[in-house]
RNA sequence: GGGCGUAUAGCUCAGCGGGAGAGCACUUCGUUGACAUCGAAGGGGUCACUGGUUCAAUCCCAGUUACGCCCACCA
């Protein structure tokens, strides 16, 4: 054998083998009907491996690699998630290297590309879980876009597009998915809307701009403010309401200014109009001043203006007070363009607010209240964008030019002399430098706009019951406790779920739209909410043949041209209008058409005959689901839901699942939720719930607590550290640091310590070979346990076994470092520091049976060192398995043990060695300390020894002989002169060390060893002195005290004697 | 603003009601035929602070301080 395990050759070859003989398909070494199976959290088809997927994995692989030895039929369910946004993006990054764009690009040909990408480059990472020893079953490999269109026969794995768009049909049917225009969180780069968890709130500077709006007609009032007691602090006439804002660009769409009902300073001016102070100044706009409790008084002017189209809060208040909400953007984030000029709009608007005309949702879309010069721009600047002044910043400098921005004095204007003052201005408009909390997509990195759009959603509360309930009865145990909390605290203020997503790379939303028959030109559509176009169709032709029998109705599939955004700019909306309505209106005068519509509604007349005849086209939403609706079927979908397949039947519900905290609300809470409400109400709760167990990983940082990120360039690459020290080593360090609730820290350092315990361990079973341990005479016994008399032998036994339960306990609790460190303690701590060297003396016997025993039982103990390492360190374990003897299974189908402490371990052998142990450390630690040469072989002297001492040193005089580097024990009545004394257990031992021995130091140390057992003694005695102590302490902690102080005591007196004899030497 | 968490050896962290632990680092010694990716011995801690509960507190409770994280709409 080599010296070192060259994992780098050696594990992609033992991975190949396992894969080769099928070793990880589900029930593959099953011998019980028990279950354990775990689904793999879906990684990004744009994924490569990283630290949190290593780390995570192998918590996975430790727990489904033990439970296969232990005769569980495993199921590891692998797969990859689609994820929406992300793969768009990384495809329209890999087009714009060639100067294209998704645009330049039809729907379908887009979706081609993204699917070409795929097969190409998509799931690299499948490959790097192999490097990281991963035995999921590869065959039954899922993909959350699985059977959708576009992806060919060569796409393995369930169908997913066909439970996806079921699960969302059964969902629209009984109401829980719903189509609304509400406001939502708008990416503006990727034109989409997006859920509120994919929205970062961060940390910006900011700044708050205070404005006048002027009373209409130049009204004024007296505005008085007063200070806790009432007493009038400012009193002034003025003719305008003072407003905060942080984005006077919104000021275009504003609908009213809401102050505190309560708020005294305004009462004077409630329901008064006022002026938005920006647009042309012939043209501008009156709103009103109303109260609502949002605002609140003591908070910048106490004033706020509602914008109801951009801003959650204002969002609210107009809702709740009827105001009206004008879209100001458009999908980029940019300032209107379409629709009427300013003028024309404007004194819409104005109508609405004089309360002429009434404000509808249509108006929300169909007035652009952008003033003609503003039309087109940015919001506002970007950062690093050489494009000048934008929205915001006009706004901003139109209203100061005009004077109506709030000012305070100017401090130059002060101390400057009367010349100085020239050019300067007494007062500058006051404007906040303002920490602000500004929401930024998680995946554009820009900063999202609210924006009121149609979307679909989930009504998440009408399902999130039985998720929540599943979690208090404790039938999923989520751990660390801690994090149940979160979840409930998520869960019980759960707000509706946006999955509709304006992106191409998805699964198409299966709702087609038509024509409301009694308003077939006007909004409301018609939903036909159908899994395929035959069904839609079928529904549809069955409603309109109904409402109109007098016609022969014909339905076809609408399909434009381009379908790219939606909702539709004004360019589609204008193309639209011009099509026309196809010759109908004179059955329909009424009808005119408002909005883009995504259908058509034809039909003629036969004038000879009076027959009618309809042709209603409805065409399909264009938009894609969130990605986490997909994923959020992945315990259903990877099984074969909605076939009732023998996996869902056998492996659902799943044993355990193992995630980072930062997804447990983008797809635990929803798995939880969604597999409830899919399963039937028929069936038993527990068997609807997804995961027994929820474990919730930590956070892997560098080794300065940093989280790992590209930018901060501290990633540690699993891939390379795989590479460098081995999978094995990787393995063990995540698991011996995999500590609940705690996010870990990794260094290198601690991996190259793990990959030296790979080395300890290849080297203890090199030492085995050497000595024929496992040879035997014969090339394939069997392994067994011998039936040992040797102490050394029965001990390590017993060691073993206690090793085995308490692995066993720790995994089973999910305590993966109480494993690993475990594992470590016993491998490297007694098995090799130990055992190999108590071994050493007996494998030198004469005595051929001492031999053969000795032989036999290191085989045995090494074989269970390798079994109960394998979960976490497979490809070595594997290795010397399959070097030390012919098996007739691979280690990873190897039989788990189950022997127990209580039947293997033998108390007396456990004294006896920890009798020896300690009798060889206080050798080897005197001679240390008396700078004995280590080399040097010295003379033991027993003084006085109690029968069991006695038996013990005659057992193992070898051992301790060859340990502690003793020359000879003799016996001795009294301490030779000089001697360094040894207290043990039953008696006394010492070293006549006359001739080296350095008083002074010897001195030191007794009196070193005394004042510890003094401390230790007293305390003893303080506490057994103490009545109540010994009253009300359990009895086995007071007979523990009462034995450790007699034990303390007699070692205290032995050192007593050991000082006298020094002091008279002296 | 709400919620959660963490403070233990120089570093990274276990432990968590009855004797302060591990790994790394450090010091000294060591070519004893498994292993220098090693062996042996050792130094190093008022277990953040203040109170409380208890016969007993690093551990439980309350508060303080410091540092993290998550959620949230203060214009």
């Amino acid at each position: 054998m080599d010296k070192t395990f060259d994992a780098r050759t050696e594990e992609p070859r033992l991975y190949a083998a396992w894969e080769a003989a099928g070793a990880f398909a589900a029930g593959a070494n099953a011998s019980r009907d028990e279950t354990f199976s775990i689904l793999l959290p879906p990684p990004n088809v744009t994924g490569v491996l990283h630290m949190g997927h290593a780390f995570n994995q192998t918590l996975m692989d430790v727990l489904i690699r033990w439970h296969r030895m232990r005769g569980f039929d495993t199921l590891w369910q692998p797969g990859l998630d689609h994820a929406g946004i992300a793969t768009q993006m990384v495809v329209e990054r890999e087009l714009a290297k060639t100067n294209m764009r998704r645009t330049d690009f039809s729907r379908a040909d887009f979706t081609a590309k993204v699917w070409e990408w795929k097969a190409q480059s998509g799931g690299t990472i499948v490959n790097q879980s192999k490097a990281l020893g991963a035995s999921m079953d590869w065959s039954r490999s899922a993909f959350t876009m699985g059977g959708a269109p576009g992806g060919g026969e060569a796409e393995p794995g369930p169908n997913f597009h066909d439970a996806v768009l079921k699960t969302f049909v059964e969902m629209y049917e009984k109401g829980l998915i719903y189509r609304g225009k509400r406001l939502v969180n708008w990416d503006p780069h990727f034109e989409t809307a997006i859920s509120d968890l994919e929205v970062e709130n961060t940390e910006i500077d900011g700044h708050m701009w205070h404005f006048k709006y002027p009373l209409a007609g130049g009204e004024t009032y007296e505005y008085v403010e007063r200070d806790e007691n009432g007493v009038v602090t400012l009193r002034e006439t003025r003719d305008y309401i003072s407003i905060a804002t942080t984005r006077p660009e919104t000021m275009l769409g504003d609908g009213a200014v809401a102050v505190h009902p309560s708020d005294a300073r305004y009462a004077p001016i409630v329901g008064k109009l006022c002026e938005i102070p920006v647009g042309p100044k012939d043209q501008r706009r009156l709103i009103p001043i109303i109260t609502d409790a949002y605002p609140d008084p003591d908070f910048g002017s106490g004033a706020v203006k509602i914008t109801g189209a951009h801003d959650f809060n204002d969002y609210d208040v107009a809702k709740r007070g009827n105001i009206p909400m004008y879209r100001l953007m458009d999908t980029k984030g940019d300032m209107r363009t379409d629709g009427a000029p300013y003028a024309e709009a404007a004194a819409i608007a104005q109508g609405i607010a004089e309360g002429k005309r009434e404000w509808t949702p249509e108006f929300i879309d169909t007035l652009n209240l952008v003033p003609d010069d503003l039309r087109g721009l940015h919001r506002f600047h970007r950062k690093g964008h050489d494009d000048g002044p934008q929205a915001r910043e006009h706004v901003v400098r139109q209203i100061t030019e005009e004077g109506l921005a709030v000012t305070v004095p100017n401090p130059e204007w002060d101390t400057a002399d009367e010349e100085g003052r020239m050019g300067l201005n007494p007062v500058l408009p006051l404007v906040e430098q303002k920490k602000i909390m500004a929401p930024y997509g998680d995946r554009s990195k820009v900063i999202i706009e609210p924006m009121l759009t149609d979307q679909w959603f989930v009504a998440t509360d009408k399902i999130v019951g039985p998720a929540l309930d599943a979690v208090r009865a404790g039938e999923t145990e989520i751990l660390p406790e801690q994090h149940r909390k979160v979840y409930f605290n998520w869960l019980e203020n759960i707000e509706p779920w946006c999955i509709s997503r304006q992106l191409w790379w998805g699964h198409q939303i299966p709702v087609w739209y038509g024509p409301d028959p009694s308003e077939p030109f006007s909004s409301p559509p018609k939903f036909f909410c159908a899994s395929n176009w035959s069904d839609a169709k079928k529904a549809a032709l069955d409603l309109y043949e109904r409402a109109y029998p007098d016609s022969k109705v014909s339905i076809e599939e609408f399909s434009p041209k381009d379908d790219s955004s939606w909702p539709k700019t004004h360019r589609d909306y204008e193309d639209i209008r011009a099509m026309g309505l196809e010759g109908f209106e004179e059955l329909y005068p009424h009808s005119k058409l408002e909005q883009p519509r995504r259908w058509r509604f034809s039909g003629s007349m036969d004038p000879r005959t009076g027959n009618r005849s309809i042709t209603i086209k409805i065409g399909r939403d264009p938009d894609v689901l969130d990605t986490w609706f997909s994923s959020g079927l992945w315990p259903l979908g990877t099984l074969g839901w909605p076939d009732d397949t023998p996996e869902l039947k056998r492996y659902y519900p799943t044993s355990v699942l193992i995630t980072g905290f930062d997804i447990i609300f983008f797809w635990v809470a929803r798995m939880m939720m969604m597999q409830q409400a899919m399963l039937p109400d028929s069936l038993p709760r527990l068997e609807k719930i997804p995961f027994k167990t929820v474990y919730v990983h930590a956070l892997v940082r560098d080794e300065k607590g940093k989280k790992m990120s590209k930018s901060l360039g501290n990633v540690l690459d699993p891939l390379e550290l795989i590479d460098e020290y081995g999978a094995d080593a990787v393995r063990f360090t995540l698991t011996a640091m995999a500590a609940m609730g705690r996010d870990l820290k990794l260094s290198v350092d601690r991996i190259k310590g793990y990959r030296n315990f790979g080395t300890k361990l290849w080297n203890a079973i090199r030492f085995a070979e050497m000595n024929e341990a496992y040879a035997n005479g014969s090339q394939t016994h069997a392994i067994r346990m011998p039936d040992a008399c040797q102490t050394a032998n029965k001990w390590i036994i017993g060691e073993t076994a206690r090793a085995r339960e308490s692995l066993d306990a720790a995994l089973g609790a999910y305590r993966f470092n109480d494993a690993a460190n475990g594992l470590y303690a016993h491998v490297w701590g007694r098995v090799c520091d130990w055992y190999i060297e108590f071994a050493k003396p007996l494998l030198a016997s004469e005595d051929d049976e001492i031999v053969q025993e000795t032989r036999a039982t290191m085989a045995w103990a090494l074989d269970q060192c390798l079994i109960l390492l394998h979960p976490v360190m497979p490809f070595i374990t594997e290795k010397l398995w399959g070097e030390t003897a012919e098996r007739t299974k691979m280690l990873i189908h190897a039989d788990w043990p189950d022997y127990t402490e209580t039947a293997l371990a033998d108390a007396a052998a456990d004294a006896e060695m920890s009798w020896v142990i300690n009798l060889i450390e206080d050798i080897r630690s005197v001679r240390s300390e008396t700078h004995v040469p280590a080399g040097a072989k010295i003379q033991l002297v027993q003084i006085d020894l109690d029968a069991d001492g006695q038996g013990a040193l005659d057992r193992n005089r070898a051992l301790i002989e060859r340990l502690a580097r003793i020359e000879a024990i003799t016996r001795a009545d009294t301490p030779p002169k000089g001697a360094v004394t040894i207290p043990v257990r039953g008696g006394t031992f010492c070293l006549p060390l006359a001739d080296v021995i350095d008083l002074a130091a010897e001195r030191a140390r007794l009196t070193k060893a005394r004042g510890k057992l003094d401390k230790e003694i007293s305390g003893l005695q303080a506490k057994l002195g103490n009545a109540k102590f010994v009253a009300n302490a359990p009895e086995e902690v007071v007979d523990e005290a009462r034995a450790r102080l007699e034990d303390l005591e007699a070692e205290a007196t032995k050192l007593a004697a050991a000082q006298t004899r020094l002091q008279e030497l002296a």
